[in-house]
DNA sequence: GAATGTGAAATTTTTCACAGCA
DNA sequence: TGCTGTGAAAAATTTCACATTC
């Protein structure tokens, strides 16, 4: 039961830090700062100093001694290790409360992703544009997913439902699925799962509460 | 800079896989198990066995040889660990759409998380009721929480403002933010944050696919 | 001097190997 | 035999120490 400590050549930990290192020289080549230390982005982000030049050498950038790390560069290399330069189709299946925050959030755009359909259960949603997305029927997945193309599905379903539609997504030829159901997936090979779990966050921190009390 | 690799005598990996297991274990209960192997839980959430021992090792439970463990007191020993058997009471800010999901979320009683008021900037919010939760305006954040007692606060507001309310929570005497604005927020020490940042998630996903392709 | 870059050490986490028990 | 429990080993991650470069 092998765990997937790389993904590619990079370790997890370093991707997992790869989108605060990117808002924040985003946020510098906003202001127009043209290089940045690793001192610097440590403490804007409590982060060691020499835990940010091990990242940036994981994603091939070199700085310059006495000068630090040259931002439109980094921020370049960053969209690229995570493929946020370029528009990737996604669809979202299960339009609740959360389903639509989701397709309300704008910044979904700032990393490349386009929600480009919705599928529910219900009906009465059915035809309906929900912040620039139509709502299809769960009945018009299929259809749909062939014509989109979609390699993406971000699944907002219900517990119940979670395995049934996560297996109808694997099988219309969905390479990915970013699970917010809580539930564990359990799907053919090739189909890589990302779970989403808030109840973790919110595990830490109430231990975290907890243990200061 | 030190890293917080413990929460109590608790390692923090291990305090990220309890939600998964209370998951699973509770569900068990509900069909009426009353015993369970690690070797079981482990398949199901895709770890190994002799995690699944360390892990309940740590919260203090023991299991019975050629047995397995009991569900029942399984599912106390991780809900106490995570102060999940009592209700807490927290404040959200930022009734947006995001906000606007968790104040509509379900599984947050089964958390022992209530969300007794929230809190908006936008006038016209002000004096509705969302999904059983009074909003306040901002204006009334302070006096609110002083007659509240919250120890917790959700924070859903939008970037440009996450710094400045954070700061002002702090001072009213919140202990714990829950932060989903992406933004790191600086605080006096004592305050705790837990950052819920949704671009990891995508970030992992985005460079698995990335390195299939 | 002020920054990067990197091998080595320290720390943490996972996995192995196997003793012990019902 | 089937499962737990645990010390030891392995693997991964972070941190230290310091050489290097502009």
């Amino acid at each position: 039961m092998a765990y997937g400590y790389r993904i590619g050549s990079l370790p997890l930990t370093t991707v997992q830090r790869l989108p605060s290192y990117l808002r924040v020289v985003r946020e510098m080549r906003r202001l127009g700062r043209e290089v940045v230390s690793s001192a610097r982005l440590g403490e804007l982000l409590g982060l060691e100093a020499v835990q940010v030049r091990k990242d940036f050498g994981f994603i091939g950038i070199s700085g310059m001694p006495k000068m630090g790390y040259q931002v439109e560069e980094l921020v370049l290399a960053i969209e690229h290790c995570l493929n946020w330069n370029q528009v990737r189709d996604a669809v979202l299946v299960g339009v609740g409360h959360l389903g639509m925050a989701l397709l309300g959030y704008e910044g979904f755009k700032a990393h490349g992703l386009d929600i480009c359909a919705a599928f529910d259960i219900d009906p009465s949603l059915a035809g309906l544009v929900v912040h620039d997305t139509p709502v299809w029927h769960m009945d018009r997945l299929e259809p749909e997913l062939r014509s989109l193309g979609a390699r993406m599905a971000i699944l907002t379903v219900s517990p119940d439902a979670a395995q049934e539609v996560a297996l109808r997504l694997a099988r219309a030829g969905i390479e990915g699925i970013w699970n917010f159901t809580g539930c564990p997936l359990d799907l053919p090979p090739g189909v890589i799962v990302q779970d989403q779990d808030i109840a973790i966050g919110l595990a830490v921190l109430s231990a975290k509460l907890s243990s200061r009390a």
